[in-house]
DNA sequence: TATGAATGAGACTTCATTCAT
DNA sequence: AATGAATGAAGTCTCATTCAT
């Protein structure tokens, strides 16, 4: 699921080297992506001596989340056009379930410096490039399906996963709730049956910024 | 257009105090709420002390531009309640238009810490209850002329709309494109003819974040 | 004698401006060029804050303090040609006295980097060539004297100039002698006659090193 | 060539040993004697951890390099006294040729701290107190021989030497001719006809410094 | 024993805020 | 009252040295 195992790490540096991630992915999902690196270190169990040893500053360690966190969705993605019955089912569950999209896209999406940072990445580029194929593939079996609108593309459908990904503004208690009504709100956006002509023409997956 | 008059500036205090808000208002928008003080100054034309000593810190600052911007927007809404033909055109045009809306919403919505510098605000309360009750008269308003689905909710709409503020991750050249893409799929979201259940309750404008 | 007095300074920062050239100047001289920024700022009295407002880096600060020295070795160069009854003597005493070239060419000569750093500065340049050019019409005076040898050029004086700069590896107790002796023995070998004859050619200002 | 073998090292270690020497050897000349222990662990071909076997820290390391070196300078010059015709060109050749002198006087002079570093080394005392003795045997064999000024002493000519290992400030291409330039004029200061009153007194070996 | 990973102190730099002019 | 200078805490990064493998 890691896209750099490096040469070949000694067991404990392994080790630290994962918790690092695995600490780094955590904080910059909750505070964000300019959280202290002493911190990262400091969640990570590790001196921040070891975390600048592992990745050269913080575009490094930014740059190694993502690949690892696009590598997650790719997973994801083909897992739901594997095992989900029909196309719709496979957007839908995509849509909904992929956590490590959220992170992705946070880190993506929210920071124009971020993104710059991880556009350049090869690994990067890859993933998103089959990413976006698989959408691509799910997005047209759901329109022959006759489920998912004709006039929208993967690009569309792109854009709309990003805007679920925001954090959203209710009271506690009732933020899963919220979220769900969102979700099939957009849904509803989606269904063939909505379709309401649309300004412009259909976005694919190149229309996506890669400025 | 400004809530807190402070007792009585003298004209050129005045002056200043406009232009610091002013500057900040465009640069939060810009650039985010972490500009450096200096800067803000900088493009007010007046030295850092100046603006401190309008504002004592920066959240003094940001929950001046949040009423600022609060209150332009309930102008806003107040407008296209008056001036549209039905209640429908006045929530796409409030949802559409807004610039004023998409500041407070990225202040409010992009950084909770932000968020929870603004929500003690007297103003902001108040501004935000009228905004809020406007959009419940607009929201039940379109229901009735059968445009908007009925199981929505000012809530479920207000969250929409701050959907459609982020920053949409498009190549530079179709930006525009998109934006009236997602805006008219959102819409379409709402539209009585889309209405396919929705989980849970409606939402109403108090089961926004108050946390 | 500064060389460049930036617009103009309130009084404090003025004096502040000086203090902390004249710590840098004194613990360059002392300790080399890369002596902490925290320790020039507190010898000279202010925080390291004040020091970056001032100088944005190392060598910014070195830069100036460069400037600074170029200047005076100047004065010290035009009041030599102005004052001295004879090319020799003139040249002599320049040799001799200037502790401000002494600085100068620490920060010069002894490390590339910080050389490199000084170079394009436009106010060093034109130092260094005005200084380069008094130099030059006092080998030539001196030659025609009968005094200087006629196998040399301003260049080859320069270098010898620089050799007298290096700190000198005596017990404490002779430093003082020792100095003077090595002074001696420098100005014997440029005496008519000493000459014997030299390799290449005569070098002429324009050889030092501008790389 | 080493002085110390330490006890009696397996081969493996020493030929470890030697490397480490070597490299520290090649980028204290190179760079200077701040180099990452890191660098020359790697240019060594050994991991840092066997460079901190061999020497616990880095003074260790630049007193083995200087002993190194010494011994070098010893070597070389009692090859000047052995195979040279005569003294005075016993006196060139060690002043022209030696490449070791020049990393010593480079560690030695250039950085005082280094110097400290080195001159309570048991083997750096032995090593220097044998070539300033044969430095002043040459010295008063090319005194006899007419060709040396009589008011030098053995601590003059080694100082003067310090002077020719600077770093010479000239263009590139004619590094090599200055070089060779300010070595005939230093020549020149020595010779017995150049001879005009020197200031204080001769100075002899034990004049230099030992504080 | 050799390796290279981990540590943490310290250097550099930025910026929010205070304060002298 | 306005200005912009000064401060110092906090964050980033480097590297000497120690220690687990």
């Amino acid at each position: 699921m890691t896209a750099d195992p490096e040469v070949r790490l000694r067991a404990d540096a392994r080790r630290n080297r994962d918790q690092i991630i695995a600490a780094a992915k955590a904080m910059f999902a909750e505070i964000g992506p300019e959280v202290p690196m002493d911190e990262i270190a400091r969640h990570a169990g590790v001196g921040v001596g070891t975390l600048y040893r592992r990745f050269p500053d913080r575009e490094a360690l930014i740059r190694s989340v993502a690949r690892d966190n696009f590598a997650e969705v790719l997973i994801e993605a083909e897992a739901a056009e594997a095992e989900e019955p029909t196309a719709w089912e496979a957007l839908v569950r995509l849509l909904r379930r992929s956590r490590a999209l959220r992170l992705t896209v946070r880190l993506a999406l929210l920071s124009p410096e971020v993104w710059a940072t991880m556009r350049d990445d090869a690994d990067v580029r890859r993933f998103r490039a089959e990413i976006l194929a698989i959408l691509d593939r799910i997005v047209r079996g759901a329109q022959e399906e006759g489920a998912l609108r004709r006039d929208v593309g993967a690009g569309d459908v792109a854009v709309l996963v990003s805007l679920l990904l925001k954090r959203i503004p209710a009271a506690a208690d009732v933020t899963e709730m919220v979220a769900d009504r969102v979700f099939a709100l957009i849904l509803d956006a989606l269904r063939a049956e909505a379709a309401t002509p649309l300004p412009g023409r259909i976005l694919t997956a190149d229309d996506l910024r890669t400025d």
